[in-house]
DNA sequence: TTGTACGCGTTATCAT
DNA sequence: ATGATAACGCGTACAA
């Protein structure tokens, strides 16, 4: 009863000031003369109400321009109409591209993404973890780090879907989307064996990481025992930043000053390379040569400009969070991964010394 | 009547799962034994409630680990909580940068941060507009380009609060955080002057640029008026990318080749310059120095290190999003925007030709 | 199939 | 200073 006035009275308040306002569902309930049950309805299951009004509700929906406000639903716990990218810098151009690509398709699914820097710091995941227990999201998507086990129990308790973005998990089937990096480390250490180089060191990223790590160092291995060229002791372990990938080319360079030619798992790491030669004057790629991987966005403004393993991250940033729909609309099939293609960009870092 | 009995049953229910509900402003109340108004009272103007009561329900809180719903807050307020960053692209690392502070100050205000790329494409801007005016959104902050007119226009029809952030708009007061532009130019072609030079030139943003352009440029020319060194026709102008970078550089040299020292109004078309120098054997910096503008984070790591001034970045995305949530605040209140420092860092790419 | 009315958690208004 | 309660917009159980 009293009830009923107040509401009443707001809605006559209301029409006042309309064409400010967002229109509410009782708006268009009376608009289209039918209680907000059926609009509702329409709007969450339209096949559970007749074609008829439907139909009216609908247009009223298109007339009105209206928009079902995302508080109202979450404070009723559906989704939320945002996703999660946990990353671990925006300001790193790699993630940045990615995020590029997770983000125009967001936006095509009319859904915000909110971007997570973990700096890979453990503390700061689990607070994003706890943040997300409140503010619930429709979805995740992981490409920071490999995937640790409590990292994996964290997602678990959210329960909601999860993809990763160029990386993968050993233990649980989490879609993910990356490229071959066995594969791509192999062809790495091929173009150089091509090019006629016939002692070669690496920089490689840690050997515990199961991504970015190990993996383009098996592949890169692998290529080298093929053609019997230098191995094992000309490997050099980084943290893909530049400052080991300096350190690494001197460690590198102290045991192995006769190498033609070193492949650096990052290219920030291959700058660093490149800056540690240049400085003790060793031209690159004429005294020796550097491979590099990601093809950053500066990998061609630097001197020489830099030949380099291409992922395309913002492909694979773009793929994740299209698996990452699939799977929201559709919370009882797990969608599966993808592997996309890699690419070798010939630049000018690598000498041929065939001829 | 009716009302306190579901209430009650409601709690009830609660009690039970514990630990894994999230406890609301009415346990708390419960716990501290005070009704709810004071339980949102202490949490939203603390210096309301009595000293005693405080302490209980802060208590309370801390135990029970209460968070405010996001979600009811804003249902009632009506503020949605997300602030809107509008970039040309955040795959830059100066406008990533510039994201962080931004995104860093709205997870303190427990609120989303949605990104806008508008690749400097006014269509894209556009649609952003009409986009917003759906899904309202508290706040924009904008960093794309110098304020045109026609892009105010679109901010007014919003009716939102909106901060500029490392740019300005020459017509209209909306605040503003960035450096003195005209200082850090003037401040740059002091340094060459200051290390000997007496032959300078420069690559300009483009003229029409009233933020990154002009005032670059003209703080420039007036320290090399003051001291009386080659100035105007060695001046070039580009649009901050690498290639107009080598291309004016290249110009530059065919006009000049007697150039000692080149200042860049940005550290993209340094390298840029940099690399059609290198590619020419052209020692950088015995022959000619570079100094770059904005320090982004691959300055540091090419040979040599480059020179530049420092735009303190982060702060300013930091700043202009704490200029924005005051506004938001305080509706009626437009802030004071702030000029914040520039930095001259010193690294190996300017030769000191004193000696 | 459709409509009524309650509850989600919070803040603001109004009494006290 | 404190407490009761309406209202925010939506979804849904329940009634019709």
């Amino acid at each position: 009863m009293k009830y009923n006035k107040k509401k009443n009275k707001c809605n006559g308040n209301r029409e006042r000031d309309y064409g400010l306002m967002n229109p509410t569902i009782h708006d268009i309930a009376k608009r289209a003369n039918v209680s907000i049950s059926t609009v509702s309805r329409v709007v969450n299951n339209p096949l559970a109400v007749r074609e008829e009004k439907r139909q009216r509700v609908l247009e009223a929906i298109k007339e009105l321009g209206y928009e079902p406000n995302p508080f109202a639903s979450g404070l009723r716990d559906r989704l939320t109409k945002t996703i999660v990218a946990i990353i671990p810098d925006i300001a790193n151009p790699f993630y940045a591209s990615m995020f590029r690509g997770i983000e125009d398709t967001a936006r095509e699914q009319r859904n915000n993404v909110m971007i997570c820097n973990t700096d890979r710091n453990e503390e700061r995941f689990f607070e994003y973890m706890r943040y997300f227990k409140k503010k619930k999201v429709d979805g995740i998507i992981f490409a920071s780090d490999p995937l640790k086990e409590h990292y994996y129990k964290g997602f678990e308790e959210l329960n909601i879907p999860v993809v990763l973005a160029a990386t993968k998990s050993e233990d649980h089937l989490l879609p993910y989307v990356k490229i071959d990096d066995y594969q791509a480390g192999y062809d790495a250490g091929m173009f150089l064996i091509r090019n006629g180089h016939k002692r070669i060191g690496m920089i490689s990223g840690p050997k515990s990481d199961p991504i970015a790590g190990q993996p383009r160092y098996e592949g890169f291995l692998a290529s080298l025992k093929k053609y019997e060229r230098l191995a094992d002791d000309s490997v050099v372990f980084g943290d893909f930043q530049y400052d080991s990938g300096y350190s690494g080319m001197g460690k590198l360079y102290g045991k192995h000053p006769d190498l033609t030619a070193v492949f650096a798992a990052s290219d920030e790491m291959a700058l660093g390379a490149m800056a540690f030669l240049q400085r003790r004057n060793i031209d690159v790629p004429r005294q020796v040569s550097v491979i590099g991987f990601d093809n950053i966005r500066f990998s061609r403004m630097i001197t020489p400009p830099l030949t380099t393993i291409s992922q395309p991250i913002y492909e694979i940033g773009k793929e994740a969070a299209m698996l990452l729909y699939d799977w929201i609309e559709n919370r009882d099939t797990i969608p599966k991964g993808k592997q996309l293609q890699h690419e070798l960009i010939v630049r000018d870092s690598v000498s041929n010394r065939n001829t």
